[in-house]
DNA sequence: TGGTATGGTATCCATCATGGATATAGCTGA
DNA sequence: TCAGCTATATCCATGATGGATACCATACCA
């Protein structure tokens, strides 16, 4: 599945910890390096995550507010994430490479198991 | 000037040196990590580009085909590019800090020339 | 008790970015 | 000469976007 970048910014911001919308919009705003999704993209792209199963309505959460509806990444949410993340590295490393970015120190010291 | 995808990817190929259209197209098709751009989105970003100072196209070359038309990057557009491929990178430095991605991650894209 | 501001979700709309189809023409080699 | 690739350009249907709007719940305060 090919994210949008509106998608990819729900799902990165869910990659913390499970969240309802508005708190996703509010955190956003903040980003002003990111992109500032409005209410109309926030809501359908949540709806359009929800059916493609890239993450999942917690039920109840004992919350104060119950009009909150909190949102969890599923597996699939996370690889596809992951996946968004790697093609958006290699974008940036592309970019290093030809010179246009400096390149920052590489450390190739561990390598991860 | 809020850069779109097709945008960036143009500004990106054209910042390792002067290319035609066509050229870049085929480096995206080639480029299956990055964003593939049809000829419509190609011809349309040489335009806005080429009207918003950030490209700039350069005259004769005396190349072989005359049909081809070179463009280049103008300082405006180094800077566009370099802005947004270090938003770019924060998102990526994000995606590691939340533990989506690992931090010394190799890059799915081999090389690019 | 009432009133206003804010929180929260959702839909609608105009705008614009996108890729593919199409058109047109110039090169290249058999 | 003829076919196929190169190269630019426009058109169109689709879809992504942000803002406006609506509607209700909660909180705060007088």
């Amino acid at each position: 599945m090919r994210l949008t970048a509106a998608q990819f910014a729900i799902l990165l911001a869910l990659s913390r910890g499970e969240m309802h919308g508005y708190a996703i919009l509010q955190e956003s705003a903040a980003h002003q390096g990111g992109l500032r999704l409005g209410p109309g993209t926030l809501y359908r792209s949540l709806k359009q995550l929800s059916d493609a199963g890239l993450i999942h309505e917690v039920g109840e959460r004992g919350d104060l507010d119950h009009r909150r509806r909190y949102y969890r990444l599923t597996d699939d949410g996370k690889r596809a994430a992951e996946a968004e993340a790697e093609a958006l590295k290699a974008l940036v490393e592309r970019a290093q490479r030809t010179g246009l970015l400096r390149p920052d120190a590489p450390s190739r010291l561990g390598f991860s198991s």
